[in-house]
DNA sequence: GTACTCACG
DNA sequence: GACGTACGTGAGTACG
């Protein structure tokens, strides 16, 4: 019977399967020759995916895979850029093609290439020649440039998003119907496929002209009538570029084909030429799946040599969590070893009692040696007791003891030959060195992820797993519980443990699979490999030395404020009138706005009053009251958060508070220091500097704190290549006060202090992405003024604005920056409008520069355990531009010494200041004296 | 859980 | 012409 009422066609854009195959997947290649065959991998997937989605009532009768062919056809000619702007073909990519013309006739779909013809024409002519003979027909694909084949029977689906695409769905996108999409794309061009369109209008403008005018020839002969001049001359001067455009994107309905929809039906695969096909590709997974969906035995493969690692497996392994293992005495451990040896590689992942490290008893290790292949081997589950709320502290049935499996896996574990690869290896790392195993070498996924996307996303398993991987991980949460009634990870039965630890291994070998060869796509590899990864022993280390913190004095000070306190309380109270909780800013504001009928308050996006410390500054002046909440709001944050909090964090064990910092936190690169914070203790204030005090030197010992003088500005004189900056920084001068001199012409000698202080608050300013309001803010002068000093500024250093416009340029090209040492920070926001844009400027202009900084001590960091091995010397702390370390007496000047050197010296060799950068040492019995 | 406030570089 | 603005963090408290 031949194609008509009834039938329903299914047209496949191969090109974009194949693309999304060959970017989805890493690199693979043929285990027996080196063949590059990740895409090949994709598309059968993908293909077999579709078959087996694709068995229901609303099945297919017809069904074609449709590929382009030809570089030149005749869109060339009309314009001879068109796709110019196209990148080659990937080397890797090429040799893929022709297999994956050969694995669409394999799976028996018909395959359909015309040469000199893209793969959108040919679509676009059987959908029609489809749609007259009354059938149906579902294109998938996302491209855009078929949607104005949709209508009349004809839908797109978007098989990534699993999203059909109708009438509705293309109003949707192009805010017009289908029939006028060619319009609105004629219009608005595309980049992508270098059609020009009209210059400065968009598919929003374009769509907003087709609905006024109708249609695309209407428009242009009635450009004239159109109000905004900029628009209307626009159209007049484009109006050829604009129907040139419209050829280049109206898909041809009457390409010449050498067959009829009827040689499009559907058949079933032939499971000898499908298997014999995939055997040929070495899929092996895939080739077992294809063999039980087919009914037919799975065909021999070449097994992967015992003595070197197997084949990345190509294919998707979907998870189960029956498949993971729970190993349970010596021989089940032995076994997983033997397979870890043979990999040369392990995910590995721990299960302890806490997420503090240093609190933390191990209770299970899970390994991943393949896609969905792991384990998890408890080690210190207990038993659940019957009738007993709490459980028992018996151990739980099942389990090999601790010390043997650690013995096992001690020399695996710290064998260089055996990659070791964690999700937050520094967390996994602590433990085992509470276990005295030094784990090494590793990789990373959340430094992998973080070194090529910083700024695009967060890189937490759950994050990484769905973007990359499309799955979401077994939670926690369930297994644990929540507040009061949450049990710690050895409550957890074994079985539930097993499916949840286990998996994690497995996620995180999978990410490594996928993420790691985008390290070199992303040309991040140096930056991984020096920047990021040998980090990690170093703070495992310093966290768990920690630093010694002296509770009397905390102490002390706690009560000390608590009386300021009150005293200031009832003071507040007095002014006021009545009582009222200070400590709530919706309290106070209505104290003093509504009730008092002070001037300058606003309201916040919750309708509150807003009361920061600016704004109690200026109310001051008119009112004692304000002045005395200042005072004990300053009091109020150093004992909650530093003198009480403070206490909490000293493990009782070591007498130390053990910070954590995450080399992942900060897009530019900085560290941040959580649990407790150690990077914002109080230094501004008098007051709050003698927090400091309370952090000590153990006894014989002396804190050194060694930091880099204005090394951000000084980065700046590099990086922008400003000659005075840079001679100041030679000849050691103040930079600020030769600032000062060179914008208002004063002499550096017997400069006025406030002169000083304004050029500092322009230079911070600027390394900030300057603007007139800012520096007005921070100066408390009129915004006029402070344009003037920015204006002067910019004379004065015309390097410095070349260096933003610059940066700026960059990052809307390329949608990051990058920072001297090759780290990219993207900047997602850089091309957006509305509000987000100057933040997102701002942010590009600062990141480079605070970036750098961050390499710079990193780098320093790096090196520093080697340096002072031989010293009786710790590495304590780092912020930012700062290290603390403890050191024996009788070893401070050397230790000083060596730590300058290697400050001093750590841009190199890998990039060459122009500036030298310096470092000042303090040393002392507590960090206030050191600092 | 979000908003506000404030500590640091 | 109006709007909203210094960059990067973490944590404690109030409040719905």
């Amino acid at each position: 019977m031949a194609f008509g009422k009834g039938h329903h066609l299914h047209l496949i854009d191969g090109s974009a399967f194949i693309f999304r195959a060959y970017h989805a997947l890493p690199p693979l290649t043929r285990k027996s020759d080196g063949l590059p065959v990740g895409a090949v991998a994709g598309f059968c997937n993908m293909l077999f995916k579709y078959i087996e989605d694709n068995n229901g009532p609303d099945a297919p009768t017809h069904a074609a895979v449709i590929f382009d062919k030809g570089s030149h056809t005749f869109r060339n000619d009309l314009y001879d850029l068109y796709k110019a702007n196209r990148d080659e073909m990937p080397e890797d990519l090429r040799p893929q093609m022709p297999l994956t013309r050969e694995a669409t006739r394999a799976f028996n779909v018909a395959c359909e290439e015309i040469e000199g013809f893209e793969a959108d024409d040919i679509i676009a002519t059987l959908a029609c020649q489809a749609r007259d003979a009354g059938g149906r027909v579902t294109i998938i694909s996302s491209d855009k440039d078929l949607m104005q084949l949709v209508g009349g029977g004809v839908e797109m689906l978007d098989a990534m998003k699993n999203a059909r695409i109708d009438v509705e769905g293309v109003e949707a996108k192009f805010g017009v119907g289908p029939e006028r999409v060619v319009d609105v794309q004629a219009l608005a061009g595309d980049s992508v496929d270098n059609v020009p369109g009209a210059p400065g209008i968009g598919i929003k403008t374009a769509a907003l002209l087709i609905n006024e005018y109708g249609d695309l020839e209407t428009l242009l002969e009635r450009a004239g009538e159109i109000k905004q001049p900029k628009r209307r001359q626009t159209l007049i001067d484009h109006a050829e570029q604009i129907r040139i455009s419209k050829q280049l994107v109206q898909l041809d309905c009457n390409t010449p084909l050498e067959f009829t929809l009827d040689d499009l039906e559907v058949r079933e695969p032939e499971a000898e030429t499908l298997l014999d096909f995939l055997t040929k590709m070495e899929f092996r997974t895939l080739t077992k799946r294809v063999a039980d969906r087919l009914g037919a035995e799975m065909p021999v493969m070449p097994e992967p040599k015992a003595d070197e690692p197997a084949a990345v497996v190509a294919e998707v392994v979907p998870f189960d969590p029956d498949k993971y293992e729970t190993v349970a005495d010596e021989a089940a451990l032995q076994k997983w070893i033997d397979l870890i040896h043979e990999r040369g590689w392990v995910a590995i992942d721990t299960e302890t009692t806490s997420l503090n490290e240093m609190r933390a008893d191990l209770v299970g290790i899970s390994l991943a040696v393949e896609a969905g292949s792991a384990c998890y081997i408890p080690l210190a589950h207990k038993a659940a007791a019957t009738g007993d709320l709490f459980g028992s502290d018996d151990l739980a049935d099942g389990q090999m003891p601790m010390d043997r499996a650690l013995e096992m896996l001690k020399p695996v574990l710290e064998d260089d030959a055996i990659l070791k690869i964690g999700q937050n290896m520094k967390y996994d790392a602590k433990i085992f060195a509470s276990y005295g195993i030094a784990i090494a070498p590793i990789d990373d996924t959340l430094l992998i992820s973080y070194a090529q996307n910083a700024g695009l996303h967060n890189h937490g398993m759950d994050v990484l797993s769905e973007r990359y991987l499309s799955h979401t991980p077994i939670p926690i949460k369930p297994l644990l519980g929540s507040g009061k009634s949450a049990i710690t990870f050895d409550r957890v039965p074994v079985d539930k443990a097993t499916a949840y630890a286990a998996e994690d291994a497995d996620i995180t070998l999978r990410l490594w699979q996928v993420l790691k060869p985008g390290l070199h796509k992303a040309k991040v590899t140096t930056v991984y490999e020096t920047l990021e990864r040998p980090l990690v022993p170093v703070l495992a280390q310093m966290e768990r030395t920690g630093i010694k913190v002296d509770r009397d004095t905390l102490s002390r000070m706690s009560n000390a404020f608590s009386q300021k306190m009150a005293g200031l309380e009832a003071e507040i109270h007095e002014l006021a009138g009545e009582k009222f909780n200070v400590g709530s800013p919706k309290q106070l504001g209505e104290i003093l706005f509504d009730k008092m009928g002070l001037e300058g308050g606003k309201k916040g996006k919750t309708g509150a009053w807003s009361t920061p410390a600016n704004v109690l500054e200026d109310l001051a002046t008119e009112h004692d009251l304000p002045g005395r909440v200042l005072d004990w709001r300053q009091l109020s944050k150093l004992k909650s958060t530093y003198t009480d909090a403070l206490q909490e964090h000293i493990n009782p064990e070591t007498g130390r508070v053990h910070t954590s910092y995450s080399i992942a936190g900060a897009n530019t690169g900085r560290l941040a220091s959580t649990d407790p914070n150690l990077q914002n203790i109080p230094v501004r204030s008098e007051e709050g500097r003698r927090i400091r005090e309370a952090f000590v030197a153990d006894e014989g010992k002396v804190l050194l704190s060694l930091d880099y003088s204005q090394i951000e500005l000084r980065i700046l004189a590099h990086i922008a290549d400003i000659d005075a900056l840079k001679q100041a920084f030679l000849d050691g001068q103040d930079i600020h006060a030769m600032t000062a001199s060179e914008m208002f012409n004063v002499p550096i000698e017997g400069m006025d202090p406030m002169i000083r202080r304004q050029a500092k608050a322009i230079n911070f300013g600027v390394i900030y992405g300057i603007s007139g309001f800012g520096l007005a803010r921070n100066l408390r002068i009129p915004r006029g003024e402070a344009q003037g000093f920015i204006d002067r500024y910019f004379e004065r250093f015309p390097g410095i604005r070349a260096y933003m416009d610059d940066t700026i340029a960059f990052a809307k090209d390329h949608d990051f920056v990058q920072t001297l040492f090759g780290r990219k920070i993207h900047t997602p926001e850089i091309n957006a409008k509305g509000p987000h844009a100057g933040f997102a400027r701002r942010a590009a202009i600062n990141a480079p520069i605070q970036g750098t900084a961050a390499d710079v001590i990193r780098r320093a960091m790096i090196r520093m355990p080697e340096a002072i091995a031989d010293l009786p010397a710790k590495m304590l702390l780092q912020v930012h531009d700062e290290l603390l370390f403890e050191v024996d007496e009788a070893a401070v000047d050397d230790t000083i010494a060596r730590v300058k050197d290697v400050m001093e010296n750590a841009a190199m060799p890998a990039v060459e200041l122009s500036v030298p950068l310096t470092v000042d040492a303090g040393q002392g019995a507590n960090w206030a004296e050191a600092h």
